[in-house]
DNA sequence: TAGATTGTTAATCGATTAACAATC
DNA sequence: TAGATTGTTAATCGATTAACAATC
């Protein structure tokens, strides 16, 4: 089996938010062309891209909304949600902290790390921030897949090989910079300023 | 001239954060192979990204740092800033809100609007919060290019034409819904759960 | 000058789109 | 059955990579 193209991949989730309104609203099974109505996107690629993901449709009827939110749970690494650190407890580590929303998008925050002295000891959405140095001894005893970076750029690189030391296998970078990484753990950028940077460009261009 | 590709001008920001650290640090050029190495492109292709949007260099010199920072600065339309109007003080809202490197990119947020009572006239960041119904009259005094939508999902679609009826001409929206605009608004999605996808089914691929 | 690096043209690679047979 | 929709193979399109001449 050919590995999915990493845009079809980053579609994934688009279809799956519709799927599971759709299924909350109680519809049984949906065709591409009404899926790519709703999300801007050729029926074709659509199928391709579910067809990557393992979703099987039926001929003259589509794709069971329910069957299908499940197997892109499944494929997206989302059914069984990973334990993650965040370090950075400033502006965007309070926001994602607060992000209920990633509970169904396989990522359960467990413990919030920075080095300010105002900040380690207080509590944040419910989450008690502790100082940077005290990360390793309390991974010891927990299982974290994911580490998420919300540190100004400059500290991202030390930050990140702290979080590889407590055996974190995946780091979810908020910062713009691109990390240094041993091959077994796998970095992904949030990339906020590029999606910031196409839409400020495309406004700035003389209107088509 | 042909227009840039999308994957490109997603990759500038990126070089933009490398050039300006390189600046502060008194350096006066670069190679493209140096910025290889630290963001880890491929020379000729930073060469190609660079070369689109206007950037050029000197043989056996490379590129000039501060030169080229000016030049994404304004390809990137980042030069000046546009102003915004946030709507969902939220989670994610508050962290945009409290986001001051967003000042480096060309989006300053003016104000922020919310619906629910226990927000509206309380103070976030600096910010006070406006009932969602002022917005309008607010927007008429102003000149607001961006909007920037925090809200659920099931309400994302409401506050996209909320904004476009008060002017503005371009939405970042932080939903997982694919918003309904007309040809002269343009909608980037921020697309966090994107890159979550693509981060949690690495993961869960069977090790290479 | 010699040599490193740019800028650009051509070749490759991969993703998207189109066409169509299979099937419920 | 007839017809809509899937799944897949082939064709197209566009981005990336390689090759190399231009140049400081």
């Amino acid at each position: 089996m050919k590995a999915i193209p990493e845009p079809s991949l980053r579609r994934l989730p688009v279809y799956l938010e519709l799927l599971r309104e759709l299924r909350e609203q109680g519809v049984e099974d949906i065709s591409c062309t009404q899926i790519g109505e709703r999300t801007g996107q050729d029926p074709t690629q659509i199928r391709k891209d579910l067809s990557h993901a393992g979703a099987v449709g039926k001929p003259r009827v589509g794709f069971n909304v329910a069957e299908t939110c499940e197997q892109l749970v499944d494929f997206l690494g989302w059914r069984k949600n990973v334990d993650a650190f965040l370090v950075g407890a400033g502006a965007m580590g309070t926001a994602l902290l607060g992000h209920e929303l990633f509970l169904k998008q396989g990522l359960n925050i467990v413990a919030a790390f920075d080095i300010d002295p105002r900040k380690v000891g207080s509590e944040i959405h419910g989450f008690e921030i502790f100082h940077l140095d005290t990360m390793n001894s309390l991974a010891r005893r927990m299982n974290i897949g994911i580490g998420i970076i919300t540190t100004p750029a400059a500290t991202a690189q030390d930050v990140a090989d702290s979080l590889i030391s407590c055996g974190i296998r995946g780091i979810w970078n908020f910062t713009p910079v691109r990390l240094q990484t041993p091959g077994h753990v796998i970095a992904v950028n949030a990339a906020l300023s590029s999606s910031l940077g196409v839409l400020c460009s495309r406004l700035a261009m003389p209107q088509p």
